[in-house]
DNA sequence: GCGGGAATGTTACAAAGTAACAGATGTCAG
DNA sequence: CTGACATCTGTTACTTTGTAACATTCCCGC
């Protein structure tokens, strides 16, 4: 039983933020570890940051905050770390938005499908177990492989939509 | 029945392209009239060129045709004529690769979903009647509305993979 | 302690997208 | 027909997003 009892998925209702981030930073660590992987301080500072809120965020907006600690100054270190941390499963990309956010189910390989708030910016994930048939039948009818999907529903969050009242 | 036997989406196969193109141009042409749209010049040359091919194009390749064709040499153009397009369902982004491609079934409502060769960039559409169960119930639950929904398979198409043999 | 692969630092760009405002043009009421 | 209003176009200048390329440093196994 979880300490707060509304619904839906973490990111569009409150929570417990610290043990949120705490948990998904040390399972990374342990999954690294496992993995034979370098989570590097400008990495787990890039993870760290996008763990920090449920926010997506941008690029430059992390290389700032990695700026602001001193990790690094020019796009390509962020873009290393982004590209370490989405490679690995740490992160995602919301194409939608050219953005990032931390990956809710680091280490357990799953498709996502993403509820992006256009207003506030926040994103939810929601594993998806496959991706739609007729997409998967046209492949096959095709002679497409698919290899990666991405399922992005871009909307309106309860709070903003309460908020624009 | 069509000349073609080859299974799959057009996109991926052999087909009368000039037929392909010409319908879909009069069938856009048909919609604005009846909706009181203006399918301006500048517009309809970029629904012709995306039109053109089935490959995904990127809003600056775009522009050097409008520029080449003396309709246009500023980015503006052709971000003004995409946005009408693909606000009345001429036209998608494909997010994966900011960039755009011509839709395959202008007018009727749909939601659609989109297989996206990496190697080729081509992109063939395929309607999918509503975003996956998975998504629409975590959205319920959290309150979440959406507005639209995107989805972009990326992978090789068989073309491509024959190719790479 | 050293050799090789991985990670970082840095410069300099390329590519994608937008804000803002002036001018032209289409269209509809009177 | 004519003005008034909305829409579309032209243009300048800029922001945001992402990379190529190369030198340097770090880490780990031997």
């Amino acid at each position: 039983m979880s300490a707060s009892s509304a619904p839906g998925p973490e990111a569009f209702r409150p929570h417990d933020h610290r043990t949120c981030r705490g948990r998904a930073l040390s399972a990374a660590r342990a999954l690294c570890a496992e993995r034979r992987l370098r989570l590097t301080p400008a990495r787990a500072f890039v993870l760290e940051t996008l763990l920090g809120s449920h926010r997506a965020m941008t690029a430059y907006e992390i290389l700032d905050a990695l700026s602001a600690a001193g990790l690094g100054n020019q796009p390509p270190v962020v873009y290393r770390a982004l590209d370490f941390l989405v490679a690995n499963g740490f992160a995602h990309r919301i194409e939608r938005l050219a953005a990032f956010t931390a990956c809710s189910h680091a280490g357990t390989a799953h498709n996502a499908g993403f509820l992006v708030c256009r207003s506030c910016r926040r994103v939810a994930e929601t594993p998806l177990p496959r991706p739609a048939a007729e997409l998967v039948e046209a492949a096959e009818v095709a002679g497409f492989v698919i290899e990666r999907t991405a399922v992005e529903a871009e909307g309106v969050c309860a709070r903003c939509r309460e908020a624009a009242t």
